[in-house]
RNA sequence: GCCGGAGUGGCGGAAUGGCAGACGCGGCGGACUCAAAAUCCGUUGCCCGUAAGGGCGUGUGGGUUCAAGUCCCACCUCCGGCACCA
């Protein structure tokens, strides 16, 4: 009758450990800390997805464990719960965001307790709480009143920022400017990518394709007020300070090529003026010789940056980007009317749309030319939009004849190609392209110079003739942080008005005592047509305010959802802290995170984002340590299952997979239809027929969504948890099987019989469950599997801990009588997997709950050692038999128990031994003299 | 195009350079049952052979080694990411 009853022992443990604050983390640890965290969800309205308890399960059974073992372990939860699902939402059903949120969270929070995940639930957050949202405002502040300082390569208080004497003498306002100038959290008038569909501004990682990454939706670029996070200043250190951690190869290289730090130099060239003679030149070079090179350019030469000044007598063009400043005072007349009409199509085009369509490359001749420092020769100035605005300094040489993207602007207009460099180990053949390093050739005073060489002595001449210097440049671009959307943390910022009501662009923060700026209530949540924020039409008690006598309008951008997951690691330490955003003590004690696990979709943003935020207030003193995160692992993408395409031709038959044609339909085909016929599948009853197999990324569209609920359901949460971490390797991509779930609940059945009675009418031991003193044989089984799953924990090697388990129970099923000595040493280690079911058995065992914090078994070293070993016997590398041998036996001692062994004598009679390779407790393996022949 | 990752039975997968295929699914056979389900036991890489035994086997082709799924070189396929950053 009690047969294994998931839905009944899984309510009754979650409740038990609900009722006895099982899993409640002390506020300090009591010696050993474990923090064990995962990337914590947004509450979709779709709930729960079978990805999320993946990556939830690995770090709660490592949780578990390290309690276990008697460590203090914080393993928190919370949701990342602003968001534009729930501002859609709410345009779409005119629901406040609020409500949704809640109701979301509520899902999400019933779903993930059905699991059994050990969080310390009192600490539970939202980013969207108000006093969440008061402490990520007053992060912002800190960035705000921020500088780097690179001399110290370190974040400094702006009250430290030493002002020049000029702007001094300027005036309060000129110092206010300056500051401001140079904050991490600074404004901008910046071309951003507009969607109107959205009703919004996206950066520039959230447009893929030309389109936006929700929805699908065009993007055009227009200059707006943003404001911006100065994570370039960072750059240096979030590349260099990666290296220490222990985060995945790939990964730390995604985060490299992300930030992009490339090395070269900044060139100037003068802009020829109009009808000049060469004078003119002389003088400007004259003159830079005497004062050096400029911080900023005049408007009188065109900067531009390389990585390649090897190539500078190469050059044939400059091009600078269509939204260059200097394209107007280039332009001249003849082309005016050509440049207009290019610039205004480029507007139109996204980043991306310029990368996709111009495979051909485009452009126009402005008409101006300038004068190479080192040639003094005339060159022309195009604009293209190849060259991007917001890189280097939005203009570049052009070297067709040794970069790829120059050679094909090249030829497209029919530049010349001028060879500079030569391949290291070949002539040039003219006219070609040759990108790699090599010796420099027809360059002047330069020629026969290596590629290196050339870049140190060029850039050393150019600065010291003013002309250039070495520049070091970065992808990475400042962080666009502003959204012109009503669902996230308003900024902390007032704007000064003037008496009419115009802004004077003073801006001041909002005191902290002022904090948390709170959202206003509004009812109308429709974006507009312009990119004025939906809080710009809150009501005018939340919009205006007066401090000091000075009338204020409150900044109506709201932050990106990044804000509040950049820091939520922090807050679980210490979420009820009203003084502070995180107390030090508590800080100090449990940071950096031991064990990080969540989706590689994060990889760069997410990560990337939250180290620089935490390196901020690192620098600043807020915090104890440099970087957030020492452990990170990504848990692989869980697929639908398998499926079987076919495809059927318009006449209705079906068309081999690899003859279909775009007009043949795919249709899905039962695996039982389908069988394996050498490398491909085909149908059973045509097998001529191939057909494709394949498991798909799960989607809505695709329906083939596996919800956790239903698993719950049929399976039981026990099994899914375990399911999951048995599938393969916790990075691996894998897909979905339901006869795999019912297969390790097959084996929690088994757990199960083997301490329960099935047949009695309560739930009592099985009859088989004694107090026998265990066998030696029943030791060393039981220790090797408390040995392998203790070290296969750690390495988050679940799949292969589970494979061991079940091999014990295999051992253990046909047994007569069952140790408890044995089977309660079992259902420990099992707990952090199974951890209802462990509980129920520990419970029927006779053993006080709960097994959760019960401590985890001790393995017996001399249990994992055999007095004999079978080792195998090979003759010429191939296995000819096995012989036993004691466990210490030495080389001619296994050497003699091989030989002796008749079926190896066999294979060696009549044959001399060349060599004996024998190698202790692995093999014999006896090397032949090659035989002669016959 | 560039950068990652992966190719092992019918399927998911396991294997410090040392017995390839642990464990699970599926299949086959048996026990129990009037029967079925459930459960338990056995078996299961492919080929030849009644058997004993033998041969072949980790995407392909080479190489190193007494010994290669594992190391090296070249290539093929699939998956993921990036994509004019000068």
């Amino acid at each position: 009758m009690p047969r294994y009853q998931p839905s009944r022992i899984e309510p009754k443990w979650q409740a038990w450990w609900d009722a006895h604050d099982t899993f409640a983390t002390p506020r300090l640890p009591a010696d050993r800390a474990f923090y064990a965290l995962d990337m914590f969800p947004y509450p979709s309205g779709d709930g729960l997805h079978v990805g999320h308890p993946e990556g939830y399960t690995a770090t709660d059974i490592v949780s578990r464990f390290e309690r276990m073992r008697g460590t203090s372990v914080m393993h928190p939860m919370g949701f990342d719960a602003f968001g534009l699902p729930a501002e859609e939402h709410a345009i779409r059903t005119g629901t406040p965001p609020r409500e949704s949120t809640d109701r979301n969270i509520a899902t999400f929070t019933r779903q993930l307790k059905m699991l059994g995940f050990s969080y310390d639930w009192n600490r539970v957050l939202a980013t969207t709480d108000p006093e969440y949202v008061r402490w990520t405002q007053w992060i912002f502040l800190v960035l705000f009143d921020t500088w780097f300082d690179p001399a110290t390569q370190k974040g400094r208080p702006i009250a430290e920022l030493p002002i020049p004497t000029d702007v001094v003498a300027a005036g309060a306002a000129a110092v206010a400017a300056y500051r401001d100038q140079h904050r991490l959290a600074y404004q901008s008038e910046a071309p951003v990518n507009w969607c109107p569909a959205l009703g919004t501004v996206l950066a520039n990682e959230e447009v893929v394709g030309g389109v936006s990454e929700r929805g699908g939706h065009p993007v055009v670029r227009i200059p707006l007020r943003q404001w911006m996070l100065r994570i370039t200043a960072y750059a240096d250190r979030l590349d260099r300070e990666l290296e220490d951690l222990d985060w995945p190869a790939s990964i730390k290289k995604l985060q490299r090529d992300w930030i992009g730090r490339s090395t070269g130099a900044e060139v100037d060239f003068l802009i020829a003026p109009a009808g000049s003679a060469g004078g003119a030149f002389g003088a400007w070079k004259r003159a830079r010789a005497a004062a050096g090179f400029p911080a900023k350019p005049d408007t009188d030469v065109l900067r531009i940056y390389t990585t390649r000044p090897d190539t500078l007598y190469g050059v044939t063009s400059l091009v600078i980007a269509p939204e260059h400043p200097l394209v107007d005072s280039l332009t001249t007349a003849g082309q005016r009317a050509a440049i207009d009409a290019y610039r205004e199509a480029a507007a139109r085009k996204s980043d991306l749309d310029r990368t996709d369509l111009a495979r051909e490359k485009t452009g126009v001749f402005t008409g101006s030319h300038v004068i190479h420092p080192l040639t003094e020769k005339p060159v022309p100035v195009w604009v293209a939009d190849y060259v991007l605005a917001t890189y280097g300094t939005g203009a570049i040489m052009t070297v067709p004849a040794h970069d790829d993207r120059d050679f094909e602007f090249a030829r497209t207009f029919g530049l010349d190609v001028v060879t500079v460099v030569e391949p290291p180990d070949r002539p040039a053949a003219a006219g070609e392209l040759f990108t790699g390093d090599g010796v420099a050739v027809n360059s002047g005073p330069y020629t026969g110079l290596a590629t290196r060489d050339f870049i140190a002595k060029v850039s050393a001449d150019l600065a010291a003739g003013g002309l250039g210097r070495a520049a070091v440049n970065y992808k990475l671009r400042d962080w666009l942080f502003s959204r012109q959307r009503f669902w996230g943390e308003p900024f902390p910022i007032l704007h000064e008005l003037d008496a009419a009501g115009n802004p004077t662009g003073a801006i001041r923060a909002v005191a902290e005592s002022e904090l948390p700026v709170a959202l206003p209530e509004l009812t109308d949540f429709k974006p507009g047509d312009t990119p004025d924020p939906p809080l710009s039409r809150a009501p005018a008690e939340w919009l205006y305010v007066e401090r000091d006598g000075v009338r204020y309008r409150r900044e109506t951008n709201t932050m990106p959802q990044w804000a509040g997951s950049c820091w939520y690691y922090l807050r679980f330490l210490d979420p009820r802290n009203a003084e502070r955003f995180v107390g030090a003590d508590v800080e100090r004690a449990w940071m950096p995170v031991d064990l990080y696990v969540g989706g590689a979709e994060h990889a760069v943003l997410h990560l990337l984002y939250s180290r620089f935020w935490h390196k901020v207030l690192y620098d600043r003193g807020h915090l104890s340590c440099p970087e957030p995160f020492g452990r990170l692992v990504n848990q692989g993408m869980i697929l639908g299952e398998m499926e079987f395409t076919g495809y059927r031709a318009a006449t209705g038959g079906w068309v081999s997979a690899e003859k279909r044609g775009p007009e043949d339909v795919p249709a899905k085909v039962p695996a039982d239809q389908v069988e394996k016929q050498g490398e491909h599948f085909v149908l059973r009853d045509a097998p001529k027929i191939r057909v494709e197999s394949r498991a798909y990324k799960m989607s809505k569209s695709r329906g083939n969504v596996v919800n956790p609920d239903h698993v719950v359901r049929d399976f039981g949460a026990d099994s899914l948890r375990l399911y999951e971490m048995f599938m393969g390797p916790l990075e691996a991509t894998k897909p979905w099987s339901t006869t795999g779930v019912s297969g390790v609940r097959g084996f929690l059945d088994r757990c199960w019989r083997l301490v329960v009675d099935e047949r009695a009418d309560d739930i009592v031991l099985a009859p088989q469950v004694c107090d026998d003193l265990p066998t030696d044989e029943q030791l060393r089984e039981l220790h090797r599997t408390i040995d392998k799953v203790t070290r296969d924990i750690p390495a988050l090697s679940f799949n292969t801990a589970i494979a061991r388990m079940m091999e014990f129970v295999n051992f253990c099923t046909p047994l007569e009588r069952r140790p408890r000595a044995i089977l309660e040493p079992f259902v420990t280690i099992l707990a952090p997997f199974a951890p209802h079911l462990a509980e129920e058995l520990w419970e029927v065992l006779g053993r006080p709950a709960p097994v959760s914090l019960a401590p985890w078994p001790v393995v017996e070293e001399r249990w994992l050692t055999d007095d004999t070993i079978e080792i195998p016997v090979q003759v010429q590398g191939k296995l000819r038999g096995r012989v036993v041998v004691p466990a210490g036996a030495d080389v001619e001692a296994m050497q003699a128990a091989a030989a002796a062994d008749p079926r190896i004598a066999e294979h060696l009679t009549g044959r001399r031994i060349a060599k004996v390779v024998a190698v202790p407790g692995r093999l014999v393996n006896f090397v032949l003299v090659a035989d002669a022949g016959p």
